[in-house]
DNA sequence: GTTAGCACTCTCAATAAATGAGTGCTAACA
DNA sequence: TGTTAGCACTCATTTATTGAGAGTGCTAAC
């Protein structure tokens, strides 16, 4: 038994009619809505042969079929038309995107707000992993007598400081030998290089009060570097899910919740995932909560390098098209303003 | 008829065993569970009076009695006892709250995650308003040919950053004399004056470079102040309201998470509410989907002057005292904690 | 190969009956 | 006069029953 022309075409029926509706489709709904051309009988003949091959299931005798994960498979793989979003909505998202542009992390969390508005669908937007971020610049600046400020600049124009308020007051000038060591040291390594680099030995002179110094500032020099390190999960959307038919049980919403709530897995997973637009649907997610859900994640580049990710979470049964359309928009657009030339640029 | 002791003690039981069944309480179930020393015809009678005056209320006839909102009121106001932390508690929260002490915002944070793991209830922090925060220091900082870093230095240690690529060369003087000049100008204001005052006016001057490069700063600035002044607001434990019976309804559950996603709304609210220990209850909320909540906030300063919050939101039966006590011990620990000493000490 | 017809299956909603927790009232008691 | 035992009554909740409706699978005719 081979999927002919006509099995496509009914399952194709079937995959559409189901991701919007959330109901069984049987055989008479589908000849009447669609024009297969054949009675409903003879559809329900190919339909049989259909869940036979696995690619429909019924929740019982009597209801009518809905897709499987498998159908859902072929769809993306094979059936899926490249939807193209209206010059219009692109101009909508783009604007609304573009907004309020300031930093990196207030924009990629406003990409996740947008996302989670069009799709209705829960939404995440993870910051780029920065292990390859590569140092430029570190500066103690002077406050006042007792507060320095440490600041590290990062190749990608990632900014991170720091108040300092010492116990002691400190020499200005010890302070900017000790800034242009440190500049001098780690400058052109990458955060994790730094990290595992010995701390001791790197800023060690013969000045007492140099060691003092660095003695107070080389610790939160290290937890500044470790945070910079840490990628953040913005999620938005959450509540959409009791829009959705299929989480309209509260064991089933409260399991999603439960999943979303696990931030640190989820992001372990996220970062796990390989580039690019990428779709799991149930049993393809590795996580057990996950199985009845379809994930669609894409990776958006700030300096061409550093590396972010976009996606919805959802039930097994959405939109794939359209939803990968957006999300590849979107994170084109990320990519986009934040090339090289910096995020200021028109083109 | 009159409050005496008798129906204060089985008004305090009542309340006492339904804010841990969240049952409705009979009258043969509290005279064998509590040492009330009358039989259950004579509990009944007491139950009658106190639902006339409108402490109890009656889900139907046959069912049995729960605290009404004026019930807790008198609790909250008259019979409860300040609950006194076990010092072994105490310290395992402290402990806890100082494992990662770094920046504030992260200390907010994390104050909100332990306030929910105890309490079991959704939790959450808010960062300090800073309106009445103080510019302290403004720099400008070369990183490279075409870009800059804005530092922001606040009173209370805050810092604000932000990495300019600007589209043309800078000169390393003008950028020293605006920076200056920028300091000279803002320091001393608050931030809300700093964000009021005219721009134009406050850096114009004869140099053409300079105002060139100001044109390019200034937006930034802004910006800057106005993200400063936003104050953050986290969150914990939301699936925490899954485990109350309260809301094993999924339309119940459904009001409160649409309640805490309006974030806004929610952060508004709080900023409103008066300081130091403040308890809602109820139709005591303003807010409509909170009416059959309740609210427990207590305030906590940064140097003497910024003042943030924290506290829970949960059912209208929850346990007052305890939950008052945590979230009291965890305020004076964060107000303890960024005393104008600053955060390093131990003291 | 396709289709009409029909018996059969199973869910869902509505209705009815049984259960049980708890009250309110009355009358007796200390 | 306050307290208590007893009992009829109420009402939510659970369980069982029934009927309607949607949809299939199979058979026989086209």
């Amino acid at each position: 038994m081979d999927l002919n022309e006509r099995k496509l075409k009914i399952l194709q029926a079937i995959i559409q009619d189901f991701v919007s509706t959330a109901e069984p489709v049987g055989s008479r709904t589908l000849s009447k809505k669609y024009e297969l051309g054949v009675s409903p009988a003879t559809i329900r003949n190919e339909m049989a042969d259909l869940e036979e091959m696995g690619y429909l299931t019924h929740p019982h005798t009597s209801a009518g079929r809905m897709p499987s994960q498998k159908a859902y498979r072929l769809y993306v793989n094979e059936m899926m038309k490249k939807h193209e979003l209206p010059q219009a909505e692109k101009d909508s998202i783009a604007d609304e995107l573009y907004k309020n542009v300031s930093e990196l992390d207030r924009t990629i969390e406003h990409a996740a707000k947008i996302l989670s508005n069009i799709t209705n669908l829960t939404s995440f937007a993870m910051t780029p992993k920065k292990d390859q971020d590569v140092l430029k610049f570190i500066n103690l600046l002077p406050v006042d007598e007792r507060t320095i400020v440490l600041m590290i600049v990062s190749e990608s124009g990632k900014v991170s400081n720091l108040a300092l308020k010492l116990k002691t007051e400190y020499d200005e000038e010890t302070l900017g030998l000790l800034s242009k060591n440190m500049t001098y040291t780690f400058k052109g390594k990458t955060i994790s290089e730094a990290l595992t680099m010995d701390i001791i030995d790197t800023v060690h002179t013969d000045m007492k009060a140099m060691n003092e110094l660095s003695g107070t500032v080389m610790p939160s020099f290290m937890k500044s570097l470790e945070d910079m390190l840490n990628v953040n999960l913005y999620m938005d959307g959450l509540t959409n899910i009791f829009k959705i038919p299929e989480y309209n049980d509260l064991d089933r919403a409260k399991m999603f919740m439960e999943l979303i709530d696990r931030k640190e897995d989820f992001t372990k997973a996220l970062i796990q995932r390989d580039d690019g637009l990428l779709i799991t649907i149930g049993t393809e997610n590795d996580d057990e909560q996950m199985q009845d859900c379809s994930l669609i994640t894409a990776t958006y580049h700030v300096d061409g390098k550093l590396v972010g990710k976009l996606g919805v979470i959802g039930p097994t049964r959405m939109r794939y098209s359209e939803i990968s359309s957006v999300i590849e928009f979107l994170t084109d657009n990320l990519t986009n303003a934040y090339r090289l030339t910096g995020g200021d640029d028109d083109e």
